[in-house]
DNA sequence: CTGTTAGCGCATTCAG
DNA sequence: CTGAATGCGCTAACAG
């Protein structure tokens, strides 16, 4: 392995005067420079950032913690994240928790082995408080993304989810449904609380009274509990909507409902939170949809921010707005059937 | 920061022996030993894995560079590397090249100056040959993912393109197709090449000259050019079928038929390599799926072994079967129409 | 069983 | 303008 030792030799310098070359730091006449830069090309040279990182105490590494890599959601967000933390000069450690507190914690501990410099931090759940203690004791700067973890007061970029919530709820009562189903993931994740919440407020302004039967907990990473939603169609008043917590859970529920039988938007309206990505054919869903690669970017700006010292010390909150689009999967109730 | 000799100090041992105890190597008592944990946990030490990198010479880092992350078969590519990484212990750096050779050369400087213990590379192209040759001057261990570059022996996990490409074309031909479009990659790829020759094989073994007209390369990366489509069905004798290079691809000419009022399968049949991943409603397309799982799976098995010389010498050539999978999007020419 | 010495590759003092 | 000394946190090799 070359190091600045060996370029020294070479050049007839010392190893000081090789660091300050490759840094810009101090003087260096131009002569030296001009040679000492050709016999690192020659022989290759490449600094160790290991080395670097241990005297200067800083890695230039950033970590992203996502839930779900196979969500076009957060694949778009490290998309964001990647470009602006490259564009910044650092580098990016993903990592995948699964929505799984467990995996999550192995990542944390990579983390604070690796004394990455900051950490983007997409919670599994509310049950990542411990978590981010850890990371704050060891005194590493983390942004949280998308998702809020409750008692923790910290810098965040997160989307409008109960506005956002309410607008595509009130899209369905426009539209003119009366009963909808919300159909959510986990409550211990707070963008599922909050969509929840925003989704009461709709039928609220519509002096609609929230039916519990109507409303499913299930987990963002699939819908996969038939059962369920046979439950939910089997209702002595049965809903003419469903507003699905995310993505996924809507693609879930759009091919029971093929298998059953249930054509959409005819006989029942789907809508949901967020887009589908770029492998769809047809956009089909009415949606609201988030800033994805704003998120991740975002993000990353904030924590380098906060890395660096170059803003205030009061906690960021970073509100990104959200779209509604209405598309094919939402129509007047029974708009063929009637 | 607290480092093994603050953990020493207070447990009135030398750093040595604190050091043996994290690594469990040499003799200690199983006093001192308890000791020493149990301090380490109060102080919340946690080992810096830059400076053990530093005088160990391995990071336990491999990185993963991959052309397109928004893919969903390089996004399964990359869960299943993620998952057989941290299970045998190593980190991993993800790269997105964008299928652009002056990014890959970035994340190669970048790979090179973190001191990874080894590489897996989805190349952007046949031009990433001089990427591979800094790797290989400076000693990294790669395996080559997915793509071929020509002129590289070294280890590889690579698909059975152009077996699974004949197999398609075949696939259409026995539905009765004789006039077989092929809308591909860039040539520059192998997989795009391989496909190519899979395509020509399964016309030659059935008496079908090859016609350049039905022939069109694009990029894997989307498929907009709707002019070229239009040329294509435009043709004298157009195609009744059409063999999309990849699932992107596939799906940019299905939402270009979809706006010229042209259905699918009924007026033509579209078919393609690789699935469309789990954000997709009602899998339609007729494909070649690979385990995409698996390339990064057995990728980095690959890798870590070569890293660690428990491998023979030779090179290894993994090629991992292809399935077909026969769906809605292919239909006897003229099925409805005729 | 435990400690001492030395060095991984680099950058920050502070002298010349 | 250039260089010598020192230490970042850790471990391999050896000495007790």
């Amino acid at each position: 392995m070359v190091t600045i030792y060996d370029i020294a030799k070479q050049a007839n310098v010392s190893a000081m005067t090789v660091s300050k070359v490759i840094n810009n730091t101090g003087k260096i006449s131009e002569k030296t420079r001009q040679r000492v830069k050709k016999i690192m090309e020659d022989l290759n040279y490449v600094p160790n950032s290991m080395a670097r990182s241990l005297v200067l105490q800083e890695t230039k590494m950033l970590s992203l913690l996502i839930p779900d890599i196979t969500n076009p959601f957060f694949t778009t967000v490290a998309r964001g994240a990647e470009d602006a933390a490259m564009r910044l000069g650092y580098k990016l450690l993903f990592g995948n928790s699964d929505e799984n507190l467990t995996k999550e914690k192995e990542y944390v501990d990579m983390i604070l082995s690796t004394r990455v410099d900051g950490v983007l931090f997409s919670a599994a759940s509310d049950l990542s408080g411990p978590h981010l203690q850890t990371l704050r004791t060891h005194r590493i700067p983390f942004v949280l993304l998308d998702r809020a973890v409750p008692g923790f007061d910290c810098d965040a970029v997160t989307g409008d989810n109960r506005e956002g919530a309410r607008r595509l709820v009130e899209h369905l009562l426009a539209l003119g449904h009366r009963r909808i189903a919300m159909v959510n993931g986990s409550l211990l994740v707070s963008t599922a609380r909050e969509r929840l919440t925003g989704y009461k407020d709709a039928l609220k302004l519509n002096d609609i009274p929230p039916d519990d039967e109507l409303i499913l907990e299930m987990s963002y990473k699939q819908f996969a509990d038939e059962e369920a939603l046979h439950r939910l169609l089997a209702l002595p008043s049965p809903p003419t909507a469903v507003f699905a917590g995310n993505n996924f859970i809507a693609v879930g529920i759009i091919r029971k409902l093929l298998d059953m039988g249930i054509s959409v938007p005819d006989q029942l309206s789907v809508v949901c939170f967020d887009d589908l990505g770029a492998s769809v054919i047809d956009p089909f869903f009415t949606v609201v949809s988030q800033p994805a690669y704003q998120f991740g970017a975002m993000g990353i700006q904030l924590l380098i921010e906060r890395i660096k010292g170059t803003t205030t010390p009061e906690w960021k909150k970073l509100i990104l707005p959200s779209e509604l689009i209405v598309r094919n999967s939402s129509a007047p109730p029974n708009a063929h059937a009637g």
